[in-house]
DNA sequence: AGTTTTTGTGACAATTTTATTACACGCTTA
DNA sequence: TAAGCGTGTAATAAAATTGTCACAAAAACT
């Protein structure tokens, strides 16, 4: 599950400064060095995430952020800008665009991967019309198939929904009411407490390969889907 | 994620009841009260914000604002000033210098602790969803997930409150009511004592790794988070 | 040493939260 | 229309959490 970073940024030494740091930390990095290689390279290996610098040579980085925020295929790669300035003018122009974070230079490298960490935890780990696989779960969303070690799974529509909910989202907390948000859709009155009964539901019928703690309670808050059963962070 | 606030005031009744508010808060604080002090105080302790007064002494506030702001290694740290003149020129001359707030004497400070609240919001949008990492302990907000020394740990709602509150607000002591206020809320009737009961329940939690006395108790005043386990005064 | 004050600890009952079961309603399909 | 399925809700059971108290232990003070 290694993580693919493009950083664009024309300076060569601060690239591959932050490519070190990254590789340091588990990252592939993909390197471009004006706006033509970064859009390139944008669509053939087709990133995790985009590191970009806020002044690029051969047009601006705001002016790539927008050119991909724009574009159906790949808005929703999420994007870093990396700013020399800590100008505020410059931040609300570049969140306008739909840019994901700032990171204002110079940074510490622990803050840099502090931040993609935060950007890729917080939008969806995993792409939308791709099957998803996450220990020896396998859903297919076009398909509209699960299957656990190759073993099928009969579920209805609202607990395909949650699974897949979960499958996109797992390591995260999410209460009742998001949880209704995302899976039934918003307003719609539904109770909280009907969340229970499809996560037991679920549970259910995924049971019986030990995946069934895979959805778990979290007092207070709501439910988890995770891998880490009781496993340190 | 515990952020360290540097107030740069040179009358002392002033800038003593700012550092307590803040302190109130859950901010670290650093005092300077001119202009070369606090020209030291960014270098080393380096810090999240600075809260700089319009008038100093010994060169005008404006005029460390803006050589902080284009210095290359400090630029990056959001100022807000404070100011006694509600004039517009000045509010306009600071936001050329780059100063990314204002609050105006006399002010409140449910205002000042939310201006502040708001610049860092600003200046690090994903900062609240970060995990914390203190020797070896380490929690996610979002996965709601606490560990020590990658063990999990289990934690019931309050006792995972209150440790959150801690692990943002190291190192400093703090009343039984002020904890009640932080962890369950203001307006909330709950015996002082309580909290007692809660401390030892979290360090049972937490203990059999060494880290049993990261709360230690200050005889007559409350509690203290710390990682310095025998120090003196 | 004896007394007072403060904190630690274990137990317990009340309360809150979640799990589980049962059921009724609506929709689809045979 | 009857049977079957999926869904939401309510009722009940089970489990976890929480605040408080009583007493023990520790520290501070005379």
């Amino acid at each position: 599950m290694n993580r693919q970073i493009l950083v664009v940024e024309d300076e060569t030494p601060i690239r591959e400064m932050i490519t070190f740091v990254l590789e340091q930390n588990g990252f592939n990095t993909i390197e471009a060095e004006d706006y033509e290689d970064a859009k390139a390279k944008v669509v053939e290996p087709y990133p995790d995430l985009i590191l970009l610098d806020w002044m690029l040579p051969g047009g601006t980085g705001v002016k790539l952020a927008k050119t991909l925020k724009q574009n159906e295929y790949t808005r929703s790669i999420p994007i870093i800008m990396l700013t020399a300035r800590a100008d505020e003018d410059d931040k609300v122009k570049g969140f306008d665009v739909g840019v994901d974070d700032y990171v204002t230079k110079p940074f510490s490298p622990k803050e840099l991967i502090a931040r993609i960490k935060a950007v890729i935890r917080r939008v969806s780990p995993t792409a939308l019309e791709e099957a998803i696989e996450f220990h020896g779960m396998k859903l297919d969303p076009v398909a509209h198939r699960v299957s656990i070690n190759d073993r099928a799974l009969d579920l209805g529509p609202t607990e395909f929904r949650l699974l897949h909910f979960f499958m996109t989202h797992t390591e995260r907390v999410y209460s009742r009411e998001q949880l209704l948000d995302n899976v039934w859709g918003t307003n719609v009155y539904v109770e909280d407490r009907t969340v229970d009964v499809h996560i037991r539901r679920l549970r259910k019928a995924i049971a019986g390969e030990g995946h069934e703690d895979f959805i778990q309670t979290v007092r207070g808050s709501g439910y988890r889907f995770s891998g880490k059963i009781k496993m340190g962070i």
